[in-house]
DNA sequence: CCTCGATCCTCCAACGTTGTAATCTCGTAC
DNA sequence: GTACGAGATTACAACGTTGGAGGATCGAGG
């Protein structure tokens, strides 16, 4: 059906390793039998089959990303900048959801058959943590986002949780807020975006000689809208005080607002909120919420190009010295961040 | 690296052939021989080489899913539900983005080389109208969704647009409103979502026998939330009286409330708002919105189901008489809707 | 013991592409 | 007029898999 090298060939009257050179621009070719291909090749209607050259060249201009759900809202704005990042360098995005946090299916997916026609992976893990960093030796191009583990065998792209969490509580401090709540903390959890963004907190606090109250952390299993909801609910009501909430990301912090509006509240009046993730609905909120830009673009851009450079490198000819197994040493990179001040924390 | 057919052969002792026939669960293998075989491939952890697969059967296990945008709420549900979808029949799903309706590249992406190695695609355009119907006569299996053609040469999967928009005006009539204001609305168009949904309005309008007025028309360009602010924004200058606003999406009610609240009106006391898509969002907005759910779960469902049917079709020896080219003709499938009534149409 | 059919397995040839290495074709220099 | 070499083209062999056709094996029946 679909033409192939041998009948643009034929058409063209040239060998097909001919047309081939001109389909990937070999700079040795008369011009005009370039423009005899290229006739041939158009009146054809000529395309390369891709799993051919995939079987034969070992590329396949596919990436893999990976992460929990498209439905959060978080995922789908990283999945659609890594689209369009990966776009730009003429790559096409696979994606596979791997279900809120389920360590097993995560581990499972990393030596899936799925990946096969996957040059390499873009990868956001939220079940696995720094004991399963052994599952992360694969023997393809693996890209690492998020919090959940450091230090492992590969590329790392994160971002500034931290320092993040640090400015959104001193922006609630700088405000006047002293009782400043916290909505999604993670029961136990020593790793993880959670973690991080409480110490971040705690380091606040610390730097303005607030003294941190336990009562004031609400605790979640997920980070949904409902989460926040349900944490604030049973803040108001285990009757503890508070002027500032944080949402550890956006979603929860609209789920809090809600509560507290809801409970009688005023938001930025009686409680300032601000969140964390740079949700474009933040935007439209009432009041619009304060919030953390953790640097996405940036992120997916820089997970898109580290991971283009590993597949590069990992087919072209070693260059200069051989003795290295690997030319890189694996690298983290920290997107840098910034804080968006919105009406939920404006001063009266 | 990886092993290969023939690692697996060489260790199991048969040949190579025997070793694929395991694999695909060719029905005649001696036990003992299967079980020589498997042991050896879990021995080598052998993984079929997909693209060879692909290269010699034609198949590759992959389905295209291209739509507008992932940051859209409405998009990113739904990749969510397609992918899970595929997921249980084994699919893997690549995703392209084509722009908020732009119609060149939607019509580049049909012959794209970038959905070779993808058995077939679920399309879902915006900026395309019926005048490209021609564009869908493409050699891969396809399967389209949304409103913008209809009568196509391919399968579609659509929701009841005219009917959901009809219950959620109706809804809004029987809460006792009159002037029901639409935001969303497209100048001029004929064909698409909007215009399907404002002639739901316009019927249940003329059902309850209450006047269409032109000046309740809210029109915009995209759906984005920033676009219902602004349309909400410029009808209440324009100083036109209304008590309901039906949001063409939810993104736009969403937009049209935050103006409405700000602008001082009170929800639903003195203006009742619903929207329409059934986004995970709407249960959490203050106050929550009333939504139609145009069965998003079944529409994804029904276009990997058909799909399906469709690859194996075009595979498989033709059964029966011989003489039907194709043997089923384009089907229109069209998803049950319900409406949510929530908080922001409750009588007060 | 031979035949026959069913069951099980193997051989061979593709699928469409690209890397390697070899060959051909010039224009240029002597 | 011949030799040279760079530029332009080609032949051939893979890549790992599966379809088809044919070969081996085995038990049962004559």
């Amino acid at each position: 059906m679909a033409a192939t090298l041998h009948d643009v060939a034929a058409v063209a009257g040239v060998s097909i390793k001919t047309v081939s050179n001109v389909v990937n621009d070999y700079e040795h070719i008369r011009p005009s039998t370039r423009e005899k291909v290229l006739k041939a090749i158009s009146e054809l209607d000529y395309r390369p089959n891709i799993s051919a050259r995939s079987l034969r060249s070992g590329r396949t201009g596919v990436i893999g990303l990976a992460l929990p759900e498209l439905s959060l809202s978080y995922f789908a704005e990283l999945a659609d900048s890594v689209i369009k990042e990966a776009e730009k360098r003429n790559l096409v995005v696979l994606i596979e959801q791997t279900g809120g946090g389920d360590r097993d299916k995560e581990i499972k997916l990393l030596s899936s058959p799925r990946l096969q026609l996957t040059d390499g992976l873009i990868f956001s893990p939220l079940g696995m943590d720094s004991s399963d960093v052994a599952h992360l030796n694969v023997s393809y191009p693996l890209v690492l986002l998020g919090e959940r583990i450091f230090g492992g065998p590969v590329d790392h792209v994160t971002m500034k949780n931290v320092e993040a969490a640090k400015a959104a509580t001193r922006h609630l401090l700088d405000r006047g807020c002293r009782r400043i709540a916290v909505i999604g903390a993670h029961e136990g959890e020593l790793v993880g975006s959670a973690a991080l963004r409480v110490q971040g907190y705690r380091e606040a606090l610390d730097a303005a000689e607030v003294p941190f109250d336990e009562s004031l952390l609400g605790y979640v299993i997920e980070w949904h809208r409902l989460d926040g909801a349900r944490a604030m609910r049973e803040m108001i009501a285990s009757g503890v005080q508070f002027d500032a909430v944080f949402g550890l990301n956006d979603t929860l912090a609209l789920g809090a607002m809600r509560v507290l509006q809801e409970a009688g509240f005023r938001v930025p009046e009686d409680v300032s909120v601000i969140g964390f993730d740079g949700l474009d609905e933040t935007r439209y909120s009432l009041p619009t919420l304060s919030t953390i830009d953790p640097g996405r673009d940036e992120i997916a851009a820089t997970a898109v190009r580290v991971l283009v450079e590993r597949i590069k490198a990992r087919s072209e000819p070693m260059k200069g010295e051989p003795h290295e197994p690997d030319p890189f040493e694996p690298h983290q990179y920290r997107a840098e961040f910034s804080l968006q001040a919105r009406e939920s924390t404006a001063v009266a």
